[in-house]
DNA sequence: ATCAAGTCTGAAACTTGTTCTAGATTAGCG
DNA sequence: CGCTAATCTAGAACAAGTTTCAGACTTGAT
């Protein structure tokens, strides 16, 4: 195995190691990217105000993070860590699988209605990004794939599952995209995501060995 | 029927009738914002070149399209409408309902290749919308539910089945960015749409009466 | 044809993301 | 400790979306 492609236990890239002083920049920043847009969404979180709130200059922002949208896709990935750890806490209680994911993605649902700005910034940013944070959406992706496949409690599962998260991701995006722009309720919501969900038995290729 | 109420053939609101002269400006801002975003995707459309390109004031394609966003998701509606046309033209083939909806898709999908940064602009401007924009986004939506309706051929579905239609947008949307984003192959999106069509079958209150 | 109301134009100004620069600070090393 | 390279800071500068405004032009009604 190459020494380059070793990855933390977060599944970062582990590039330059940061000293400690670079570590609590790098928390200060997104904690003050955190709480602006628990403000006020995607528009709050200004780039002139996270590096002032973080004590940094806007220089060295863009330095730790690229892009607004690079800043806001890390932001993503350090609430999903939250999140599974959460999750992880309470397993869900369903029967089938089907049943077990639709709770789990409900329950991250009602954990992102407590901050809906929050969750606005996030996923416009996530949905808005471009090529360029590629590798960055791609492992909000991965983190998410490993939340459903764990309310799964499926090990090995097969490339028919596995498309069927992978649409069950988009669901779960482009729902939020539409409750959070006022185009569709919650019930509405949570019936799409159970009605995806069937997919899961589905492409199941046999209920329980 | 309050007269307030009334649409257009094409749903869009008729609120105060265009001047002819109106409907030429209207016409030939689409037409650059179509045309720039061929070129070079959502960053390339920018405002001034519009206003020039389409010799109008740029204060007049802002009484026209009150946003960047609010343009380009026009810019799709209009887009839109040539295509529906299109695919009416030759319908699906496929035995099944969800074979049809997947077909049409694929070939909507193929389209929109053929303008990967025109496609790129529409679909990060609809993402990216927010309330203020709703309004047209759902229009956008509506459209899009007509297109896979005819392709199933279903003329009432059940309630079971548009939120198995609506689901289909959420992966075709999401399906389509991960694609433009350089992260799916085209492939894995046929795959992940042929997996979401299923559900068509699956909420098929009978095959056929 | 004329007037009032509404629309369009051109240009400047403002906002916020992003880049650049010169100098101060820090980290790692001999 | 003292050096060097890397990093950080403050602030100016630039880019593109958006707003504003005064004056010219159109439109519709009389």
């Amino acid at each position: 195995m190459p020494v380059e492609a070793k990855l933390e236990a977060t599944g970062r890239p582990a590039s330059p190691p940061l000293t400690e002083r670079q570590e609590a920049r790098r928390r200060r920043i997104l904690h003050a990217s955190a709480q602006l847009a628990s403000r006020g969404g995607f528009d709050a979180v200004q780039m002139r105000e996270v590096a002032e709130s973080s004590q940094v200059a806007l220089g060295t922002l863009y330095r730790y993070f690229p892009s607004k949208v690079h800043l806001l896709v890390a932001t993503m990935q350090d609430q999903l860590e939250h999140m599974h750890g959460t999750l992880r806490k309470k397993p869900p209680q369903g029967e089938t699988a089907a049943e077990r994911v639709a709770e789990t993605l409900m329950r991250a649902f009602r954990a992102l209605q407590r901050e809906p700005h929050l969750a606005d910034a996030m996923v416009r940013a996530l949905t808005f990004a471009d090529r360029s944070v590629s590798p960055e959406v791609d492992q909000v992706s991965r983190q998410t794939t490993v939340i459903i496949l764990d309310a799964m409690g499926q090990e090995n599962p097969t490339s028919e599952q596995l498309s069927a998260v992978r649409v069950i991701e988009h669901t779960w995006h482009s729902a939020l995209i539409t409750w959070l722009s006022g185009r569709a309720s919650i019930a509405q919501v949570k019936i799409d995501i159970e009605t995806v969900c069937r997919l899961i038995d589905l492409t199941a290729p046999q209920n329980k060995p």
